[in-house]
DNA sequence: ATCTTTTCTGACTACTTAATCAGTTAAACC
DNA sequence: GGTTTAACTGATTAAGTAGTCAGAAAAGAT
């Protein structure tokens, strides 16, 4: 005899998802105190106090649209390994940073935003995790450098440029759309964005 | 007899630039909406029916505060001129807006919170006076290109990468402070960063 | 000195917001 | 089937908001 008692659990996770789903959008689309509850619920297609069912209050549900961008980031420079080829390795980060930011623009504009306004909620979060886990990239990059593998660039910077590079594309998708006569970049047009950042980039940090 | 009748002209430009220079750094650290006047009237230390007085509301104080900026960064591409060398006139623009970053930081934050956020209130300005401006610099650099000065790289991605490169001195200013041990980054780091960034784009553009 | 115009401001209003809570509905358990 | 527990929600509240306005104060004109 089949049981499916997990009705209860199985729903959770489905607005849960929902909700931090919608949440993004509205947070990115509005900046945190733009974002309403009742516009959340809006987008979201549920009451507004299921939100707060849920999440309590604005500051946890916004806590954790950032922590989930920050989780899918992270694991966007696995390839950043002291014993990967540094070429292959940072263009793979390059192209999936840049995927990232054609698939999931909201997640990037919710960090810019918590960022620019000097990261009242997520302070702890930049302190921590974000702190530890560049150092560590910086670490095996400098190892690149000291190993003759790359030219003597700052490891730090070159970070950097690639989040600011990459991230731009999201963050200022507006703009760029703007000045592509209001349209959204075609897959050639990303894919032109793609090469020119590694022909730059690498060609700055390759040994000749 | 010496006559000075301006006291009121004197002082209307002094609390209209007060008021901006207050509403530039709230609007940055704030966003719009979590911008009120009472934050702003604190900050400028002048009563909110004054502000409003000289503004008659939020969003007419909002554009004059990012129309000064456009003004600025349009100022900084001066050298962006067909009859220059490219090499010197994009690291002078590099350079230069490298200092913006550093000076004016909380512009630049308005301007991306504005453009991040679809730029609910300045859009017609980008349709018009960005738009205009960007295909003027980029015909320069595309002529730099056809006359055999530059390699054959793409003009619009070019700016965007400066763009992107800079302004995320500005923008993640506070990451950048968080990532330097709570320090805001010193003379001689702000140089690194300078020669940084140039040596990667002027490498990656210049004919060999 | 008096009148006019501009500058300025405190008190007020209509509205929106985050969050609470009492009460309802639905699922899980036995 | 009946009971317990979790899921859910509409109505309400207290606080803060943008913007109004009547009238005071200062500056300029004659």
């Amino acid at each position: 005899m089949l049981r499916q008692p997990q009705k209860q659990i199985a729903n959770r996770e489905k607005n849960i998802s929902r909700i931090k789903e919608a949440a993004e959008y509205v947070f990115a689309e509005h900046g945190y105190f733009g974002a309403s509850f009742s516009l959340i619920a809006k987008q979201a297609k549920l009451p507004k106090s299921n939100i707060i069912y849920y999440f309590t209050n604005k500051e946890t549900l916004y806590r954790a649209v950032v922590e989930d961008i920050f989780d899918i980031w992270r694991s966007a420079a696995d390839s950043i390994k002291k014993d990967n080829d540094p070429s292959t390795a940072i263009a793979e980060y390059i192209d999936t940073k840049l995927e990232m930011a054609r698939n999931r623009p909201f997640g990037s504009k919710v960090w810019a935003n918590e960022v620019i306004q000097g990261a009242p909620i997520v302070q702890d979060y930049m302190e921590d995790e974000l702190h530890r886990w560049t150092n560590d990239r910086m670490v095996v990059i400098q190892h690149w450098i000291d190993s003759g593998k790359l030219r003597a660039t700052s490891a730090r910077h070159l970070l950097y440029l690639i989040w600011a590079g990459t991230q731009h594309y999201a963050d200022f998708q507006h703009q760029i759309e703007t000045l592509n006569d209001n349209h959204p970049l075609t897959d050639e047009q990303w894919q032109e964005t793609k090469y020119f950042l590694k022909d730059i980039i690498l060609r700055g940090i390759c040994v000749e």
